[in-house]
DNA sequence: GCTGAGACTAAGCGTATGCTTAGTTTTCTC
DNA sequence: GAGAAAACTAAGCATACGCTTAGTCTCAGC
């Protein structure tokens, strides 16, 4: 029996270069000198690798550094990962709640809202399938604020879709099963977008607006 | 910095006792004796601890065995995952593509197999969850047919969407995006659903069967 | 009951892991 | 330029990991 076992180890998953890049800039924007390289590095490794898979060697390496200069900046590879995690959630939650404050009606809270979301997830799709995958295994009290983020959207969309049948704008049956409807259409295209896709981010975003639209039942034109 | 780490691992994810149920009675029938108890206990550990957060040591204690026995039975422990993951594709495949070859019209292919497939992940949430997520870090040559099934899944469906478009049953404007979206909405469902949701599998597969007859735009009544 | 095969275990191996330590290097301020 | 602080490294620690080995136990067949 064990004489069949395969020497080779799993082969880091390839990321597209695209993918790369848009980790690149996303942590060029919020971060500066070595931490920048050890949050992009991490990323990376966290992305091929997974949470656990990804040694510290492995993100230092990724880094260019070694690894015990990751401890200067970040207490703890768990503390890592909370950073991302946490750094990624405020943006994804803000790609829905910003765009859709920024209107009043119901109809364009949610046509933008869903739009900049699906957007998001198809734009960062590497980095939001890591983070919403890895994430499941992190139910600790370091957390709670990840968790909390998340629960937030998904209260907003629920409003939004509340208004919407309140003014008769919107035909829903169940606010609550068209609430997990569209949310999970625009989380799940992290797990299927490519870059190589036909489909731009952008051209996407408009077409699970349009869906959205659709699914409700908006009488808008 | 560094003497700000927290001490406490991370918890072990708590699986809802219907799914630790769910993945039993999967196992019972497909299994016997101490190869069932292996896939049993490895199912549950890469659950809640992911592939490589779950040590053989955590495997065999949920196992009831010592280590060294998994190996009479699994050449590795990456083997052991190739034949859950490869076992769980197959259900998962045979759940959209049986029911779906009982019936000859394509619209009553979409509906039957989509509630099926919808059921399934939701019945089996933590199961497909595990898979789907941990899959991503498994592209070697070993998990070739696995990945092939799930290709398989997506050829059946858009053969499905074409000839319900051939026979003017369906009004689809793009294949290629319905089918994207039909798959997807179901995929996402192991993502998010609980047993503790109000909807049984059952009525959830009925849901989606009928928001894909309405997505696809389906003439018959 | 005996024997051999298969299943199983305790112990251990070689290696990998997250993290620390002591020393070195770099940067910043005066 | 000097000194202090910050950043960094090589080396190593304590522990965990996937897996093997030698011995023990259990079961099935005669």
């Amino acid at each position: 029996m064990s004489s069949d076992a395969t020497p080779t180890a799993p082969a880091a998953l390839e990321l597209e270069p695209q993918a790369v890049e848009v980790i690149e800039r996303y942590w060029a924007e919020r971060a500066s000198g070595p931490s920048r390289k050890i949050l992009i590095g991490a990323t990376l490794a966290f992305a091929e690798l997974g949470y656990h898979g990804a040694s510290t060697r492995a993100i230092a390496a990724r880094a260019e550094m070694s690894p015990a200069a990751v401890y200067i900046h970040f207490s703890s590879k768990v503390e890592l990962f909370h950073h991302i995690a946490l750094e990624g959630h405020k943006t994804s939650t803000g790609a829905f709640n910003e765009p859709a404050d920024l209107v009043s009606d119901p109809a364009s809270k949610l046509r933008i809202g869903v739009a900049s979301f699906a957007t998001f997830n198809a734009e960062m799709n590497t980095f939001s399938r890591t983070i919403e995958y890895e994430m499941r295994l992190h139910h600790d009290r370091r957390f709670a604020d990840v968790w909390r983020l998340r629960r937030g959207v998904e209260e907003h969309m629920r409003r939004i879709l509340q208004a919407g049948v309140d003014e008769g704008v919107f035909r829903i049956a169940d606010i609550e099963w068209m609430k997990i409807l569209l949310l999970s259409n625009c989380i799940d295209i992290a797990r299927w977008y490519r870059h190589e896709s036909p489909h731009t981010p952008l051209a996407l975003g408009f077409r699970y607006a349009d869906l959205a639209m659709s699914l409700v039942g908006a009488t808008t034109p």
